[in-house]
DNA sequence: GCTGAAATTTTTTTATG
DNA sequence: CATAAAAAAATTTCAGC
């Protein structure tokens, strides 16, 4: 991927519904161009897809916690993510690195709602659980670095 | 906020370039009327904006990490997340209940750059890090449970 | 706060160099 | 990849209830 495509995907991570005018504007191309530009992103799955950013006090799940989760039974197939996904509350799952296994974000609405989510963790998974609360999020979601740190291709 | 924006929010958690004819549709209210709720919880903050969601991989940076930070000074004032702020390798940080004082999500390209963004991080904060790897992500930034599991207001 | 409709702008496609 | 043109669709504004 070359500059351009770069400096496209940099400014659609940071707004989402830029339109190809502004785009075209931004990066000197022309609208065709730019349209064909992110339409060949999307399809390469470079551009995942777009996502409002909600503010999650407002719809009533204020409280963010990292659970990380360790397998009871760690001799047992390990398909934690897939007996984890019905449970919406769990915004992320990252297979990691270390004593433990995952990490899971999950959002809910109040301390008891987080209680009850770690038992169905727990029994969906079979796993042990260490729970990381979230005071506050100074920041989040802040756009990749492509002009500066990251060298691709 | 009531049921409709509640369903508008949603449906804009999972497709943030959804056209206002089709948010009228699936809600079932006239277009103007989306279009004046959407740009209302736009103001109310409700909706924070819009981003692209981008395959890291596939812009060189495929290296992701939780880096928790705890200061080396307990009595020093606690500005951690301004003075890391410049370091746009991170991604997010969170304050957090427990043993350290923040964990941040960070992108960066390699293990020798992420070798080089802990120390950054430690003169920049004056803090000590723990770094959790990343392995894979089985799954990110699934949009909130709305219609089952919480109650806004 | 909603509707319906007009005015404007953007998106999308197609063609040509 | 640029330009151009045309059609389709979406955004935005506004009168009226």
């Amino acid at each position: 991927m070359e500059e351009i495509d770069r400096r496209i995907v940099t400014l659609l991570a940071q707004d989402g519904r830029m339109s190809f005018t502004d785009l075209a504007r931004e990066t000197g191309l022309s609208v065709s161009a730019v349209h064909q530009r992110v339409r060949r992103l999307e399809k390469r799955g470079i551009v995942r897809g777009y996502a409002a950013m909600i503010d999650h006090d407002a719809i009533g799940l204020p409280l963010t916690a990292f659970v990380s989760i360790k397998p009871i039974d760690p001799a047992a197939p390990d398909d934690a993510p897939d007996r984890l996904a019905h449970l919406h509350q769990i915004e992320a799952c990252h297979s990691v690195a270390g004593d433990e296994s995952y990490i899971l974000k999950v959002r809910v609405a109040s301390p008891v709602a987080l209680e009850d989510l770690l038992q169905q963790i727990r029994e969906s998974a079979n796993v042990s659980t260490r729970t990381t609360v979230v005071l506050s999020t100074p920041y989040e979601h802040r756009p990749p670095p492509l002009g500066d740190g990251a060298v691709p291709e």
